[in-house]
DNA sequence: CTTCAAACGGATAAATTCGCTTCGTTTGAA
DNA sequence: TTCAAACGAAGCGAATTTATCCGTTTGAAG
């Protein structure tokens, strides 16, 4: 062919930087995350975010649907586990892990693709699976419902003190941060396994976790998204 | 005499309401709340905030003072329960409770003070004697250091199901999110309750949690380049 | 009722930050 | 050597943010 790709090498690796570091800020920064800081961080222009994504609303549906197809993956490797409780375990650990946050500071400021919606479905019904697998063997206690165990992934997902730290660049602390991390998230598996006293109240409905990514409703000062 | 309080009873009232609005927006908007959004809160101009604290910094730190007396008066009570796992576990509660995550979006962006310092050590010592004799008691997992602890309620206490439901107005729903947050902790605290395997790599020092509020003199993320 | 300082609210100034565009430069396969 | 594709960064207007200024309201003292 003639002239298609003088650069296209750079490119590539460019826009995988960009996925990266927006994932990274916008753990760190949350939903204000600005789009100069994001391109700075993936050491490339502002132009080359621009060239690649028509706004910052678009490169941030892409990272959603990137993130989901990791949930979606991690659940599949979960179901192909052997034990019930390992496969759970491990996806939660998985989410808690690679999460970083990202998705939840998103939620109810960007507009929701086709593309994103069908993946989280998808992801919903695997999970499902997964935590019914888990009660079927009586190894995970029977008043912890799928939304519970959402909700719980997203709480130790987002952590305060690796995002605090990463804002300082305290890198010499993350790795310290991470492993204090892992022991919050041990003792939270621990509290899921049965044999403990019911829960209180009532489980949580899939309302609440569905409709937090509905467009704002009311929202006073919101740009008109176009698209 | 002399004139003295022509409108006290209101500026009390004022004062009350702004450090109440201050908790809240702190809690949803992070770190960046404006003054603005917080006055408008509390229903006051912003001049009535202005007149109290010579700066936001300076009510921040008001603020934070005011919770670090909020969790040395919880540490108290926890003491006085006779039973130690009660009392560690009402103490863990009521700090989620009531934190609201507001002083972790506010660690490194404001100067400490003397006397947060003081209060501060005075409410770490407290903890660490409600977890001593929960661990002497032997109800609370051998492994679980009170650092462990700390991170918990930390980790448990910003919500960002909560946050995002309180920023969007659902207020139908945030009943149901603080009961789902109920049973996440719930699960977490049945997770701390002796016999469970040992928990993973080493216990995390105190430096972790003591450095966060160090001074973060160089604005390190002002401008995300080369720092 | 009049007085008047304390307290009020909100417009406003000055500086910053944001998303995004434009533009001159660099790169590397043909 | 050529030249389109890809680049980085300065610049633009709009929107925020902190803090001040100023005319108005309040309510106890005289």
């Amino acid at each position: 062919m003639a002239r298609r790709a003088p650069r296209h090498a750079e490119a590539e690796r460019n826009d995988q930087a960009l996925l990266e570091a927006a994932k990274k800020v916008l753990a760190v920064d949350g939903a204000h995350a600005s789009v100069a800081t994001i391109a700075a961080r993936a050491g490339v222009g502002i132009a080359s975010l621009y060239r690649r994504y028509r706004s910052k609303d678009e490169l941030f549906q892409h990272l959603c649907a990137l993130s989901l197809d990791q949930w979606i993956e991690a659940a599949e490797r979960g179901l192909q586990h052997d034990d019930p409780w390992e496969g759970l375990t491990h996806y939660i650990s998985a989410c808690i892990e690679f999460s970083g946050g990202s998705l939840g500071p998103l939620a109810g400021t960007i507009a929701i693709t086709d593309e994103m919606a069908a993946k989280f479905t998808r992801s919903d019904e695997l999970m499902r699976d997964l935590v019914a697998h888990a009660h079927a063997a009586g190894v995970l206690r029977p008043d912890a419902t799928a939304m519970d165990i959402s909700l719980l992934i997203e709480q130790l997902g987002k952590s305060p003190l690796i995002e605090q730290l990463d804002r300082q660049g305290r890198t010499d602390l993350t790795d310290a941060a991470h492993n204090a991390r892992k022991r919050t998230v041990a003792i939270a598996l621990d509290g899921l396994r049965s044999g403990h006293p019911q829960l209180p109240g009532t489980a949580p409905t899939p309302a609440l976790l569905a409709e937090r990514w509905e467009p704002a409703p009311t929202n006073s000062t919101r740009s008109p998204g176009r698209s």
